[in-house]
DNA sequence: GAATCGCATAAGTGTATGCTTATCTGTTAT
DNA sequence: ATAACAGATAAGCATACACTTATGCGATTC
């Protein structure tokens, strides 16, 4: 299930910074260790939990490979989180503020 | 960090289970076993994780416990959500139908 | 073409997690 | 009162998970 990967993924807080300084822009595997305190093999390996959750997609760049942020991923928690709608008029008013920021 | 209680909580697909079925509607423990295939000890430990993540609250009635859906876990998934907002426009399409769902 | 670089993969390890059985607490019914 | 019931908690266990070190693999650089 598609659903019970992107939760996985997302259940570590590790990987939770790295999709967070992905969304601040796309960069290679060793651009996002900078300043993190993380092995290298533990970035690769969280990176492909991240891209089988299509959370995160990759290009090879020559010997680089560049990461960036896959929306599906984001699509799927929307989707979710709309089957529960019902529960959102008790508080409407802070979720105005994501309407508005999304509909931009 | 409480965001990381949340999709700890929902990193386990017979709690989404739980979750999804409470969201139907309120209701206590052993309803809630009602046609899972899930141990009394079981359920009762799921119930926890997702109450401590703000998904779930409890209220004692007589020697049931009526559990149902809380807002505030919600709430903080979108507010997790919006932060990716940049990469919405993308897929503006899809997340029509969410905002409207939403708005209603 | 040999060394280096960016990254992936393999194998091993400690800890977290979800389950089980057993027991305990508190409430209602007899 | 006592038995039955709803549910929580404790302890133990098997598996999953995040990490480590070591190594492999392409691509670049010298």
């Amino acid at each position: 299930m598609i659903e019970n990967d992107i939760f996985k993924a997302l259940a570590d807080p590790t990987r939770r910074a790295i999709f967070e300084k992905l969304a601040g822009g796309g960069m290679n595997a060793s651009a996002l260790r900078e300043g993190m305190e993380i092995s290298q093999p533990a970035m690769s390996q969280h990176l492909q939990v991240l891209r089988s959750a299509n959370l995160v997609r990759e290009e090879r760049q020559g010997r680089f490979v560049h990461y960036e942020v896959n929306p599906d991923g984001l699509a799927l928690i929307a989707q979710w989180l709309a089957k529960y709608r019902a529960y959102w008029p008790q508080r409407i008013e802070a979720l105005k503020v994501l309407l508005r920021d999304m509909d931009q």
